[in-house]
DNA sequence: CACATTTATTAACATACATCAATTTTTTAT
DNA sequence: ATAAAAAATTGATGTATGTTAATAAATGTG
C-alpha cells in the first residue's frame, strides 16, 4: 500500500503509533476500489480477509435456497464488516458481501491481523471497545426483531440509519427488517 | 475475593499470569452467590458491573410497557453477561438480569476492568476474542430471526442449547425466540 | 399429603404479514 | 429521447402467529 497518503491514521483514529508502527501497519492492508454491485466475499468462500469501508456502502447478506435474500448488516465509512462466523471460525461463507455503491476498501488477512494484534497490542484494546459496541447494536436489533411490529422496526431502522438509508434499495431494507418488499410498500404508504 | 481457591484461572482460561497479576486479579473480582429468582440487575439501574458465571444460569430480558418480557440472552457456566448498551454507554440499564437457577457469580466493576486491561493487555485480546465469537453468535441469531419461521427457529434453538433448555422454563424460551407460549405450546405438540 | 400457585395446554377467533399476480413508476442503457 | 429492465406499488387471498379465555398439569409450600 502506498504511504503517501496514508489512511492508517484514520483507521485506527485514537490511536497513535510510531514511524516504524505505521510503515508496518500499512504493509499488512491492501487498498481496494470496487464498483456498485461488485461481490467481496461469496457463499462457499473461504473467508480470509476483513474488510475496512474507507468511502462508500457495503451488504452483508445472507441467500437461502429460495433465492431469498436476508440482509445482516449494512456498512459504511468507518465500518468494518465480512463473513465474521467464516472468518474467526475458518467455515466457508454463508454471507454475501456486496458494495451497494463504488466503494475504498481496506483489506488485512487473517494471518497479518494476528501478527498485527501480536506486534501491537493496544491494537487488540481498539478491537475489542469497536466489538463491544457492535455487540450492543445487535444486542439493540435482536430485541427489536423479537419486539417490535414491522413498522415499528422500519421507523426504528429510519433514526438509527438517516445516512445509510439514501443508498438503499426499498427491498435491501425489506431484507434488512425481515419483511416482504409488498409489506414495506405498505408501510411506506401509511406514512 | 479470597485466593485459597482461586478461579482465575478459570475465568482465563487460556492465558498465564505471574503471581502478582493473580493477585492483582483476585483482588478486582468480586465473588457473588444469588440464589434463584435473585434479580443483578434492574432497568433503571446504572450498570456498573458485567458478571461472569461460575456456575448456574442466568437471563438477560427486556420488559416493555405491557409487561411483556423479551428474553436477549441466556447464559451459563463460563459466559459474561451484563446489559452491555447501558454497561458500555452509561446509560440506565433496560435490561433485567435475573438468576434462573441458584448461582456462583464473579463480578468486575467497571473502573477496575478498565484498570485491569491497563496493567494487563492480553486480557484486551481475551476479551476481544469471545467478542468475536458472541458478535458471529449474535450474527446467527439476527439471521434467524429474519428468516426462519417459529418452529424452525424452536428446532435450532434446542440443538444450540441442548445444555440450558433443562434449566428454563417454556415461557422463557418462548420469550427468547420472540412468540408467545401458546405458540411455542402448539410447536411442541406437534413433535 | 393436600392445597395454592404457577405453568402449560387447548380451542375459537383475530390480525399482521406473506404470497401471487398484475400494473405503474423509476432507473439504466442505447 | 426512447426502449428495456429493474423496482415499487396495489389488490386479492392465504397463513403463521397473536389474543383471549378456559382448563389441565406441574410445582411449591405449610
Amino acid at each position: 500500500m502506498k504511504s503517501d497518503n496514508s489512511k492508517i491514521k484514520e483507521i485506527f483514529k485514537g490511536l497513535t503509533f510510531s514511524e516504524d508502527e505505521i510503515k508496518f501497519i500499512e504493509s499488512v492492508f491492501q487498498k481496494v476500489v470496487v464498483k456498485k454491485g461488485e461481490i467481496l466475499i461469496q457463499p462457499g468462500d473461504k473467508v480470509d480477509s476483513q474488510y475496512y469501508i474507507l468511502e462508500g456502502c457495503l451488504r452483508a447478506f445472507h441467500t437461502d435456497k429460495q433465492g431469498k435474500e436476508y440482509t445482516i448488516q449494512f456498512g459504511i465509512k468507518d465500518w468494518w464488516m465480512t463473513d465474521f462466523t467464516a472468518f474467526t471460525s475458518g467455515e466457508k461463507a454463508i454471507l454475501t458481501l456486496e458494495a451497494l455503491e463504488d466503494s475504498i476498501i481496506y483489506t488485512i488477512n487473517k494471518d497479518d491481523k494476528e501478527y498485527l494484534h501480536n506486534q501491537i497490542p493496544k491494537i487488540d484494546r481498539f478491537f475489542r471497545i469497536k466489538l463491544e459496541r457492535a455487540f450492543a447494536a445487535f444486542q439493540k436489533r435482536i430485541l427489536a426483531g423479537i419486539s417490535k411490529s414491522a413498522k415499528e422496526r422500519y421507523h426504528n431502522f429510519l433514526a438509527t440509519y438517516p445516512d445509510i438509508e439514501k443508498h438503499l434499495k426499498n427491498y435491501h431494507i425489506a431484507s434488512f427488517l425481515g419483511i416482504t418488499t409488498e409489506s414495506l410498500s405498505r408501510i411506506r404508504k401509511e406514512m
